[in-house]
DNA sequence: CTACATGCTCAAGTAACTTGAGGAGCAAGT
DNA sequence: ACTTGCTCCTCAAGTTACTTGAGCATGTAG
């Protein structure tokens, strides 16, 4: 497979791609004749592994300690699992909010119609109440899939 | 209210109030006798408002037109509506995946236990399936809430 | 009146990529 | 054989949303 295939499959940019090996977390990829880099499903996997891992908020350091972690020899998982726990926490605490928020902003588009805030209206009401929202915890609001 | 009591209250880093006034997200911010910015509570709100917002992975830009669409006075509605509902799209399908993503996470937590990956064992293989899981649409992986 | 916390500005650093320049390889059509 | 056009390569620089740090002024408590 080269780079191009295993975007379409992935979802991810070729230059993602590329900035992932980079960075370590894909191991060694192989080159062919050409000098192009020829990949195999064990890549696509470990891509979408890194993917899914990303998409929890999880940084790239991580991710590849992780990846370390699960490819050592010495009993890897009581520190791969807390790793995991850490993150199920946090995507608890974020779901919640998010679920919060994320009500809010229907009822506030809901509320929104033209009578209410046609040609003559001097300002738009529809956000006002947003501001009240309480803030999620500095804990939770870790990057959550950033980028 | 001094930038400190700010940075307390709304739990954003006072290098990051004086960003987003940098970046127009605050609008004038008058200083004291002594230079130093001087906030109301309004600023407060709007912090929290452009805080919820980021929260739900807006963009600073796009915040910045929902502040200027609702400060306007000729029918802001229509786009704030709209770009609110966009973004309610995008977070009820990033809410389902995040949702499918946490149960898998929360089985490969609870599948590892001692006995499975204790002090022989080859290659930790909580993580195998973690990889099998369908990505989410590129559309939908947007940032969200990104640092 | 000395500490020390808090504030200011400005420049540079950070994560995780993307974009663009400049150049080469490959596949298809003519 | 040739040209067209897509894909790939590298490397440098740009992007977003901030943070960190240097160097300096100011405010507050003991």
């Amino acid at each position: 497979m080269d780079i191009g295939t295993v975007a379409r499959r992935t979802g991810l940019a070729a230059s993602a791609i590329r900035y992932y090996e980079e960075q370590g977390l894909l191991g060694t990829v192989v080159r062919g004749e050409n000098g192009r880099r020829r990949y195999t499903l064990a890549h696509v996997e470990r891509l979408t592994f890194v993917q899914n891992c990303r998409d929890t908020g999880m940084s790239l350091e991580t991710v590849a300690e992780l990846l370390r972690l699960t490819a050592g020899t010495r009993q890897p998982c009581p520190q791969a699992k807390q790793i995991v726990d850490g993150q199920v926490e946090r995507l608890r605490a974020r779901l919640v909010q998010m679920q919060s928020f994320l009500a809010k902003l229907e009822d506030f588009s809901g509320a929104c119609s033209p009578e209410r805030c046609g040609a003559g209206a001097v300002e738009c009401t529809i956000f006002a109440g947003l501001a009240e929202t309480v803030p999620i915890s500095a804990a939770h609001r870790a990057p959550l899939r950033c980028g």
